[in-house]
DNA sequence: CCTACCGATCGGTAGG
DNA sequence: CCTACCGATCGGTAGG
């Protein structure tokens, strides 16, 4: 929103924001806001830290940036997501997007768990504004399906939302992790499991949220 | 396991130390580990940082000691969470004391997240020698399970069980964040939504594992 | 974007 | 369990 300020003095624009953002988001989802320093995040892009606090005036509004820079992608990436898989009877094809997606950078997924532990306020306030949209789509979607006896009845359509978000964001963000807590899982080629444990999660999310073939009425279109 | 050195000199017993494990714990999880200074526990303890240091020789090793606690006492609670609930057809009874006993201290849900994320090795470890046991008792009995027609076939046991664990800890950890993501949760009381949350929690384990009664075999004892 | 520098706080030690 | 103290590093500023 706020028109960036290009600086006339440098050489190459300032992409050095970005390049900044971006190693941050990295440090901060493996480290922690704390256990990253300025130092650290000035030395991965090979500037000086007081060059960094000239994009960002202190720690925290390097922190704000970061967490905004995430927001922004997801509200153009739900989108597409939202608008790529055509939801009839699938919704959860939605949540297997939005797992894939979280996949390619898990760093995301970190960061944000590590960011709802230890800056809710402000994660609250972002959510409230870039995320809440999206969800509500969802559960309108849920509800409809509802009317049309597609969707279980007894499912409660905001609380199997959020249920399914914190499913799929832990899951990707300690999907390395399943070997140590349940034997069997992990033990072995890792490709072969992630698959399995994923596969079970969108079993999981799609038994408890559709009626069963048999029981549904005759369906038709729309 | 170690004989604990009982300091003679000391008016006290050494219960200084359960202190420091308590106070040491309830900071790690809401500020993390790299956010807590010892100064900062030894304060809430009442005592001065070199003292803190004589219980726990280093950081690291009020780090470990506080995991192994918190280990020590799920040990004994699972157990009696597993004795107290005769698992017939109710395994998703584990799973709801489970999540009790987490609300009842949402610190040990956050402490956990945060290890996860940011001491993976330490607590890999420590879950292969204390929890993988529990998780494999309950992996068999989804076994059980199927072979007697009463959970559901599709259901892969490791991956429902790891699934689970993630919800189950992920809710409680996040709980009160409900509200900023889905609209219409967590607007109004909290309570109430809590355990409309918690319901729907426990209905998705309970829907995604059994069979519906229809299709079961006839029931016999054992 | 840099060098030079600041006070504060960090984890930890000495020594009793 | 304390006082006194350490070098290192922290986030941030001055000034160019």
């Amino acid at each position: 929103m706020k028109p960036r300020q290009t600086d006339e003095r440098t050489t190459e624009p300032t992409d050095m924001r970005e390049r900044l953002l971006a190693v941050a988001t990295a440090l901060f989802a493996e480290r922690g806001f704390h256990g990253t320093s300025l130092q650290a995040v000035a030395e991965a892009v090979g500037i000086r830290k007081p060059s960094l606090l000239y994009h960002f005036p202190s720690k925290g509004a390097l922190r704000q940036g970061v967490l905004e820079a995430m927001l922004a992608h997801w509200r153009a990436d739900i989108a597409a997501v939202l608008a790529r898989s055509r939801v009839r009877d699938q919704l959860t094809d939605v949540l297997a997007a939005m797992i894939g997606y979280f996949r390619e950078t898990p760093h995301r997924a970190r960061l944000l768990l590590r960011e709802a532990l230890d800056n809710r306020e402000g994660l609250e306030a972002l959510f409230r504004q870039h995320l809440k949209p999206w969800t509500g789509l969802l559960i309108e979607h849920i509800r409809r399906g509802q009317a049309h006896g597609v969707v279980r009845e007894d499912a409660r359509p905001e609380a199997f939302i959020l249920q399914m978000i914190v499913l799929g964001v832990g899951y990707v963000a300690f999907a390395d992790l399943g070997g140590a807590i349940v034997p069997g899982v992990m033990d072995a080629t890792a490709d072969r499991d992630t698959d399995t444990n994923l596969a079970e999660l969108l079993r999981i999310a799609h038994v408890s949220l559709y009626r069963p073939r048999a029981e549904r009425p005759a369906e038709e279109d729309r």
